[in-house]
DNA sequence: TGGCTTATTGTGGAGTCAACAATAAGATGG
DNA sequence: CCATCTTATTGTTGACTCCACAATAAGCCA
């Protein structure tokens, strides 16, 4: 055993668990209707679990950095680049990969812009889910959707967390349903203006849409957030 | 080979990161004086950092969950049993081991009794250190220790946390010592006093000890937490 | 009894939070 | 022009949280 830690241990000499990373990508639906969250599910090209939806998600490669190997893996089976993501943790419960011992370290994201998707690596397809309508998932992959969600639920406390899927100028309607969508939950209107006012300031700006006063727009103030 | 050892195959046909666990674990001083933290440091026993100072820490073995490894490594390098141990997250950025690449999965905790050390594994000796005053660290531990005591402090914002750390009975003086050494700051005795007050319980005991008025003793409320 | 040491306790102010509804501005159709 | 419709916008109150702050209580001892 101590030789295996020697510096020469590169080639290993027992079974040891293999790294993955899984992506739990999320986006909003179109601002205007009710806001919902979908995650980007692919469908497995390869046994275990062929043909079930899946997390994106991969082998980490030598030298590979953990977040690297998260935004290679959704290039290569979503064909998504340059999604900013966050680290959840790490789960290795033996038996949660039929192949063999497998840790997998979980990165979630919200993606402003999800471009086309176009599934590749060991995926036949990607789409987007609704998340309260998620079909069965392959692995233990249900449990991590679960703890991406709180942590999403964690990160967006500072409102600042959605500050990359807004376009520059945006109402507070529409920052106020995406937070509700990432939330699960509906927010007072009111209360939450005042949570936000100082986070935000008026571009003097409106925008009209539809039979009724026009919205203000809104950028995200510079600085420090505080919360 | 039969398909599904294929799949296993070839897992390993190329050079994969290597999964460690790592564990900072901090005790209190004892009680009376001001209570500080202190780590617990094993020293290598082998390059690369031979004779440094490094967390316990090692591979994971095949069909070994992260926890178990976490506390099989404690009880190996350090000779601590049944200690609780909470996941801070996992760090695999390349170079932090100078062997190759190796993904962390960093667990913290607190110790109560400590016993009696005994070091062994990979490790000549087993110690504590007051965390304002730890020597040079192996690899990339000293981040691993600031992100693990950042971690503590966020738990001890319920208080139930230190629950294991105390005796049945107890003074809200020591559980005030406890909470200030894990967060580094001192607070308001009568501010700390009504923030616990309805997760403790006063048995009806004192203790005298010294030329002054007795403590009153209190156990943890049964029940749920708030907050 | 006076002095020392630590334990114990409450109040006021600032800030945060959640719950609550009425008015404003524009579009549309009669 | 007026009524109506739709969404945008705005303030107040009370409950609660948080922090800063100091005086008294109880025991020991010289």
């Amino acid at each position: 055993m101590k030789s295996s830690r020697s510096a020469t241990a590169r080639t290993y000499d027992f079974p040891r668990p293999a790294v993955t990373v899984d992506v739990a990508l999320f986006r909003p639906t179109a601002p205007g209707t009710h806001v919902r969250l979908e995650l980007l599910l692919i469908r497995r090209d390869l046994p275990p679990f062929r043909g079930d939806w899946a997390l994106p998600g991969g082998f980490v490669r030598e030298n590979e950095d953990l977040p690297e190997a998260a935004g290679r893996e959704l290039e290569e089976e979503a064909g998504l680049k340059q999604v900013v993501l966050y680290q959840v943790g790490a789960v290795g419960t033996p038996g949660r990969d039929p192949r063999g011992h497998t840790v997998t370290v979980l990165f979630v994201g919200l993606s402003r812009n999800p471009g086309v998707l176009s599934a590749g690596g060991d995926a036949t397809s990607a789409d987007w889910f609704v998340v309260d309508e998620l079909p069965k998932l392959a692995f233990d992959h249900a449990v991590l959707v679960t703890a991406a969600r709180a942590s999403l639920r964690e990160r967006v406390e500072d409102i600042r967390f959605l500050q990359d899927l807004l376009p520059a100028e945006f109402t507070l309607a529409e920052l106020q349903g995406l937070t509700e969508a990432v939330l699960g939950t509906e927010l007072d209107v009111r209360n939450f203006r005042r949570k936000v006012r100082e986070a935000v300031v008026a571009t003097g700006g409106v925008r009209r849409e539809g039979a009724h006063r026009p919205a203000q727009l809104f950028r995200f103030a510079r600085g420090k957030s505080r919360r």
